[in-house]
DNA sequence: CAAGTAGGTAAGTATCCACTAACCTTAAGC
DNA sequence: GCTTAAGGTTAGTGGATACTTACCTACTTG
């Protein structure tokens, strides 16, 4: 499963926050659509999306559909976040380091010529 | 700053394109649109967003302006992953544990009383 | 089977958003 | 000063999308 469906699942507020309220455990569609000011209908077809995403899961109780956080999906989104932030971590390292050893000239830029405080507009 | 324009400013693949060029090391807008097929200004655009979101940070050099991934802001976005990753696995430790201990009946659902096949339609 | 309950689906609409083209701003070099 | 280079900003537009109402489907219970 690729990031973009996820990515684009939670940027919405709506969808995050029905992920908050399943985060702690499954619930059916009544109960959660009861906490928003969106109808259920609206709820459920953001639990399609979340669910196509990957970041929730469904279940059937009789007549009810309990969903809950898919923690396998979440994960992948995790593990993405987290590579992302070692490479850029590692560039910071690499920009410091080659700040801090002055190999050529120390990069002073050939700023303030002037100042001129542009008068005229 | 809220998680909100951060997932936000995920959720587009041309912005996630820009951060992914932008993983190893700060580049000027110009080297950056050129990647592209679509114009500068769009990527001007982009480089707004994600900025206000607090993805990446700029500076101007010269007539240029480079820009770098904000590792703090990611690392914020981080956290937030990794929190609610960590509730959603304690709230699935409870839940197989409660089914592994039954306490009361086994929780058979009621289930295929006929399974009909609904031939009409 | 009829009635009730829980929830998914479809059609329509108003809003948002990514894009382009044209323009404006700032710095550097002659 | 003028010219060039690099980018940010604005106005306008087509397509995506979050919502509602109305309807349909599946399961359970009398």
């Amino acid at each position: 499963m690729t990031y973009q469906p996820k990515l684009v699942a939670l940027a919405d507020p709506t969808r995050r926050a029905i992920l908050e309220r399943l985060r702690h455990g499954a619930m059916p569609v009544g109960k959660l659509a009861a906490g928003f000011d969106v109808t259920r209908p609206a709820v459920s077809q953001h639990l399609k999306i979340l669910q196509d995403a990957g970041l929730v899961r469904s279940q059937r109780v009789g007549t009810s559909r309990f969903y809950s956080v898919d923690a396998a999906g979440l994960d992948e989104l995790r593990r993405y976040l987290d590579h992302f932030w070692a490479d850029v971590l590692a560039a910071f390292r690499n920009e410091t380091e080659r700040v801090t050893a002055p190999a050529k000239k120390p990069g002073r830029t050939i700023r303030q010529r002037k100042a001129k405080k542009h008068g005229k507009r």
